[in-house]
Order: C-alpha cells, then structure tokens, then sequence
DNA sequence: AATGAATGAGCATTCATTCAT
DNA sequence: CATGAATGAATGCTCATTCAT
C-alpha cells in the first residue's frame, strides 16, 4: 500500500534523519522553515529531501502521521485500563509530552494535505473519542464533555507555554493539570455553545 | 517621547487605514500577508506602507499595540467592579472576542520587536494580574492561581477553535467556560509545576 | 482593454529593453534561455522582469505578439498592390527577415499560451489567407496552394538556414526562391494529401 | 577503432532498449526529455544509461548516428537506380518518414558533439551529394540546385508539419512535393544567392 | 508626501551526473 | 555489472525593502 519495498540500509536512515530535523526545523521556525535548512540540519544534500518526499507537503505529512500513529498507538493501549479518568489524563500527558514544543502543525493546521492524513487524523480521533467515551461513562469528567472538546483542548498546553519565554521543559503539566480540573464534574457549569463535529464519520475506502 | 510630531490630517487617515488594512489581511492569511496585498487593501501605494512603517514588523507591532491597549482600557475598567469573579470573567470574554480568529499571535509571538511593544505589554499584564489578584482574594478562583497562568490561557479558547473547520463564530465561549470552570476553587487538584514568572516587572525605561 | 495606463518612462524603456533581450536571447538558445539571463542582457533586475510579465511565458507571448502584428501590418499594406504574385513574395521576404534566426518560437510553438495571442495569430493568418487568395485568383500560383500552405511554408526558409554554421545573413532568400517556385503553376505536379485546415475561423469574442 | 569489445549479450540488449526508448522520449518531449523517464521507459536503472554513454549529449548523438546510418544505406541503393529523380524523391520520402515527429533535430542541432557523428554526417552528406548530383546529370532537377540545397531543405517537410495541431501523419508528403516541385527545372527562376558550403570533405582522421 | 518601479535574496523544485551498495 | 540514492547547480517565481519620479 505504501512503498512495499524495504528500503536500502543508508536510505531509511536518511529518512529517519530527515524526519528528525524536520520536526526539529518546523517546531523552532513554523511551516516556513526552508527546505534547504531541514536538509542541512540532517546533514544531506537539497535534493535527497526531493527523493524521499516529493513535496515539503508530504514531508509536513509524513511526520504528522508519524505523530498520530505514534499517539495512537498509545490511546489504543489506554482503551483497556480500568481506572478511565487516569487512563485518559495519561493518553493527554503523552500528547503533550510527544512534543513540548510549538507543534501547532499536528492538528488540522497541516490541513487535509494527503488522504493519508486524513486516514490517519481520523483513526486518533476516534480512538480518542472511545477513550473519552470511557471516562464520561464512569463520571469521571463531566457529562456534557465530548470527545471532540478533548481532542480540541488536548494541544491548548504546548500553545500556552510557547508564550513562556525560557520555559521549563515540564511547565505544560501545569495547564493540563488545570484544564483537565475544568473536565471534572465538580465545578462543572453549564456550557454557553454545543460542541463542535469534527467528522469522525470514517470516510476513507 | 515617542511620536515628535501630530501627523497631518491625510496621514493619520492613511496610518488608520493601513492598521485596519494589515489587521484584516494578517487575521485572514496569517503572518505571511503580503505588504503588496495591505497596500491594496488599504487603498494606497506600497511605499507608503513604508514611510508609516518601516518594516513589516513595525507594522504588526502597531497592530499588537492597539489591540493591547483596547484591551488594556478594559481590563482597568473592570478593575473597580464588586464582583472579581464577573469581571475577570468579563475580561476574558473581552480577550477572546476582539478576534476569534489567527491574530492570537498578539501575544508573544510579536516576540519584543520594540521597546514600545514591551511596554505595552507589560502594563496590560499588571492589569491582568491586578484581576486576578482580586478574584484570588475573593476565593472566586482558587489559591494556585496566578496573574501569569491567566494570561497565558487567555488565548487558549481561540486557538482551540480555530482547528475547527467552519466554527460557528461563538465556540469559543464554550472552551473559555471550561478552562474558567478549571479555574474555580471546587475542582482543584494540586498542580504538578510552579507557575512561570513573566517578568511582570517594568523593564522599560 | 489592455493596460490602460500609460507607462512610466522610464518603465517603458525597461519594457522595450527587456522584450529586446529576450528576442535575442530565445533566438540564441531557444526556449530554455533562463529568465537571469534574459535580465542581464538587458540590464535590469531578475525582478523587474516578473514585474512586466507575471511569467516567463507571458514574455514570450508578448514578443510573439509584436511579431505578428508588425508582419500584420506589413500584410495588410500589400493587400492594395497590383500584382498580387509580388505582393505575396514581398510579404515572404519580409516574414523570412524578421529574423534572420531561429525564430521558431513566433508561429504555433508557443501554443495558445494566452488568447491574446491566439486571437493575433487568427488575424495574421487571416491576413495572409487573403495575400494568397489574390494570388490564387491572378493565377500567379497554383490552384491547389491554400493559405494554411503559405503559413506553414513560411517559415522554412529561416529553418533550413539556422543548420549552416556560418551561413551569410541572406542565404534564406534562396530558399525562400526554390520554395516559391514550388508554389507556381509551372512546375506543378497533383499534390499527394490534402490541404490541413488551420482553423482560420474567428473564435475571440 | 571506436568499440573496442563486442559488448555482453545482455548489454547489448540494454544498449537497445536504451537507443529505442531514448528515441521515443525525445520525439514526445523533445530535448528536455529526462534522462530518468528513458531509463524506466528502456526497464533499466538510471546508473545503466551512463554505463552505456557517458553524457545525454552522448546519447543523442548515438541516435543520430543510428538515424544517419539508416538514411545513408538507403541513399546508398538509390544510387544505382535507373531514374535519378524518382530516386531522390523516394530518399527524401525515406527521409521524412523515418520520423514524422520533431527528431528534425537530428542534423546540425546536435552539434558536432563527437567526432563519431561528424564522420557519419559527412558519410551522408556524400551519398545525398551523389543523389543530387545523378539527377542534375539527367536535367531532372535545376542545375543550379547543389547537394547542400537538398540536404537543408530534406527537413523542412517534417518542420513544416510541426506546426499543424492535429497532423494526419502523412502530410509532411504534400509539402515535399511542394518543395521538390520547386526543385524542378520547369519553374525555376535565378536564385538570389549563391548556395552554401556544408564542408562535404573528410575532416576526420 | 505618495507612488509604484526596481532590486535581489530566498524559496521549492528539477535533473544530469556520481558513487556506495 | 546494475542499481538507485545522493548531490548541488540551476530555474522560475515571490516579496520585503529601496529609491527615482
């Protein structure tokens, strides 16, 4: 389905690097980060940036499914625990985690870029949506919380602290910890707006 | 100090349009608006843009200045109001309603580009931390609240939305009520990091 | 309908210069001439030339363009003359001199990049159906030569000469005489495929 | 003198892959074809196509010498025909139907890019210099036509029809009978110009 | 003071060619 | 020998900024 060839030795490494200072380059100047620049921090030419991603559109792809997948894979896990308030606090500790930088990309901002994104943003979202599901069925947030005000409210963390000038590394655990009170039923008061429907309807082939 | 000379009367009336012009074209294409674009909108030649600024950031500096002072007045404003809880409430609303859309860039992001944008900036924050200072007092939110985690989830609520495709243009008062309900004493669970300081201090000369 | 405005003077010398440059440079190495190299040739700045033509394709239709009116009108001139066998020989001469080299650009090769051009190129054509529609009737040339034939043959003697290396400045009009003698009725055999239609129709509004 | 070793089985196969597929890609795209599609048009990776030749100018010169070869046997049989004149017309005929498409650039326009195609040009020029010479001889063309004169002229037909959109692909044969009539004692008028010299001597080693 | 023409650095992308596997 | 990964020069084009009119 994908390239069904494994992909040379030097190759995936290169790949790897490309990846890496990639999400480097676009965490630290945004989406206008260069091209040349990636490949220079990956210590390659210009043009084997080309080879492995025909666009810096699927570069930003690439490593926004990365992410997704990554975080998926991590809420599919949470899905069985017992306890769902922490199951769910922990999938969202994780995200934040992922990147405690501006990683404003890896929401809708990269746009429906590739059906792949598309493919793989709705897979997180559901399994987010089951996760959240979970807790509200055990009343350990507030009933009228869905899954898309999770997945909306799930960056605002890494955002927040981006404006903190020499940030520790960890301050957005204070922000989570505060936002996820706000999920709690015990100060719960009533919401002045129904949620939004961020299409979780499973629309690839 | 500032600005030596009053400006003539067409000149003001094309610094007024260019602001309009540029917050408009910025709110609606991002950071990467062109100059070329601002000109047209504003109804005057590029050269001029120049002349009333002369860069590209001075221009978004003018721009964040105006906002933060608008929001400045208000915040002062509700200052005296009996109810703290209301009036940091209020000031929020305030906060999130001047743009519900990408100029959430005003706050850091302008990053310190001018001594006058610090300054700003800095007495906007005594105002902020003054409203919370009072609603502190009043037990209306809890203890571990500080001036400078207000500040910084203040624009969480646009940002939220603005992943949403076509928002309904209020939305966002559903995630300012959600962060504000993480905000009251009855929800509280200790918080996981010390606040940040953001140098409230007045550094200017 | 065109630019309304009239020009700066200065931008029209840049104008003229630039559509200079680039004539002489196609005509050297053919469409790949880059668009730096046309700039320095004439003296001004990458830039500049994006700012007469939005694309290096529109440069090229505008040199088209003037091509073929000044040939337009050199045809419509000749359409008054007596002898029409002249006329049309006349029209020929001045055609191959235009340009001595390879002006392979200035007939279908640059496509129907804009109407503009088409709708030149349909008017030219016209012009030229008529030249030999008059020659036809004076029986100065075969019966079975139609304008769409002319227009092809036209250019041909220009392209047989650019393969001499070294050729003399007026080598073409011997080709331009052994084609033209093809076209008279003395020598003339049945032609073995029908004439193509050129779509002389006039399709612009 | 030239290959020193008769080539593997297996490399000559790719050899002709190369030489055909190479041939089809620049008769649809032109020069700028890429090196890369030949390679997957031929099944071979791009690192054989510089195995077998050093350069894409290489390359094309080895289709030219294929194209020039072929041309120069059949110019060869021609040369002991009974009729001098149908013997041209059927050479230029061969000639214009080798390709119908724009591998008119197989004359000059590759240059002398190697001394190889040089030796085979002039090979062929001799032969066409016979052709035209045999027909001057029986009066069945103008004596003021040389073998210069036909060999310019030979690709004119195929330029000719270049141009015609959607050409039934024999018309280039309307437009040789054109020419070639003009080639005809019957209707020549003096030529203007002295015909060229295409250096027809052997200044190959 | 206002204009918009000119500039050139910068960008994403292509492609002939080289070289490690 | 064959492969295709890597390279980097070159290209068309954009845009903030400067400057002649």
């Amino acid at each position: 389905m994908t390239p069904p060839r494994p992909l040379r030795a030097d190759a995936a490494r290169n790949r790897d690097a490309l990846l890496a200072a990639a999400a480097d380059e676009f965490a630290e100047r945004g989406l206008e980060a260069s091209v040349a620049d990636i490949a220079r921090r990956a210590g390659v030419g210009k043009g084997t940036v080309f080879r492995h991603f025909a666009t810096k559109d699927d570069l930003l792809a690439a490593i926004v499914i990365d992410r997704m997948d990554a975080l998926d894979a991590v809420g599919q896990d949470l899905l069985t625990a017992d306890d769902a308030a922490t199951a769910l606090h922990e999938f969202l500790t994780a995200a934040a985690h992922q990147r405690q930088q501006r990683d404003l990309s890896f929401l809708q901002s990269a746009g429906d870029v590739s059906p792949e994104v598309t493919r793989t943003r709705t897979r997180l979202y559901a399994t987010i949506d089951h996760l959240v599901a979970r807790a509200r069925t055990q009343k350990a947030i507030r009933p009228d919380i869905t899954g898309a005000d999770v997945i909306l409210l799930m960056c605002a963390p890494n955002y927040v602290v981006s404006y903190v000038p020499e940030a520790p590394p960890d301050l957005w655990q204070r922000y989570l910890a505060i936002i996820f009170d706000g999920l709690r039923p015990a100060a719960a008061h009533p919401l002045p707006h129904p949620p939004p429907s961020l299409d979780l309807s499973d629309t690839a082939t």
